[in-house]
DNA sequence: CTTGCAGTACGATAGTTATCGTAGTATAGT
DNA sequence: ACTATACTACGATAACTATCGTACTGCAAG
């Protein structure tokens, strides 16, 4: 699991959203998840995903004459990294300001609220 | 105060956290703070102000002869959007699921925790 | 076989970012 | 008035990103 793999850029983080969605996937089916979306070739999909697989973003398995491509990270590894970097850079470290950003940026439901009181709650827990 | 400034990029964000601190500031107080971290010529900074002046980033006094450089907007506002815009694309817009990130991030304290309830409450209340 | 299709590989390009050197200009001190 | 200094303006460059076209390759259907 080599070394950390940098920071995926904007499209990039794009494609991994498809590989955590999906699961392994082959360049076509990211690419189809990809066009729904936004108009891109099907070579811009494979050479990004060739890029990424370089960066170490994704595992490619080629046994298959479809190469096969998974992120080489989890979800949850990826935003934490994601969010620790933001935190950082825009937020002097401070988890609160974060947070009233995340929250001021969209309306968030009452019930959504409740649920983040039961994380932190949760993540209290199991801190010590 | 014109169309919103598009998302600063890493180096812009970093002048900006200097210009948030201390206000209206020209190259040479900027480039202080900056040299202290990294190393940068003034001209680096110099360039960078322009540029950023150019985007709407900031806002320039050429009233003196050393122009002086002040955000275009207020700290809370920025942060706002790139939550937001992480939020967006790395987090479906889950709310709760950025702030896992971040916490995980991060060890966070006991104190903040509780801190973080209070803003909760507090949001929820100017929520209405 | 041969041809067409589904793939991959690769190179080119345009745009952006970050960085710096150089040149020009105003100012202040001698 | 002259020169050193403190600025700004500008151009160049290297790196990286995103995007795409073209070329090459294997394979399956006729």
């Amino acid at each position: 699991m080599q070394p950390d793999p940098p920071k995926p850029t904007e499209a990039e983080l794009e494609i991994l959203t498809v590989l955590w969605s999906r699961g392994q996937s082959t360049v076509r089916e990211v690419h189809e998840v990809i066009a729904r979306r936004k108009a891109a070739q099907y070579t811009t999909v494979l050479k990004q995903l060739q890029v990424m697989a370089e960066k170490g973003l994704v595992r490619r398995d080629e046994t298959e004459r479809s190469h096969v491509y998974e992120a080489s990270r989890p979800m949850e590894w990826t935003q934490r990294q994601l969010a620790g970097d933001l935190l950082h850079r825009a937020f002097k470290g401070s988890a609160g300001g974060l947070i009233m950003g995340a929250l001021s940026a969209q309306k968030t439901s009452k019930r959504e609220l409740t649920e983040l009181r039961r994380m932190l709650d949760e993540y209290e827990k199991g801190m010590r």
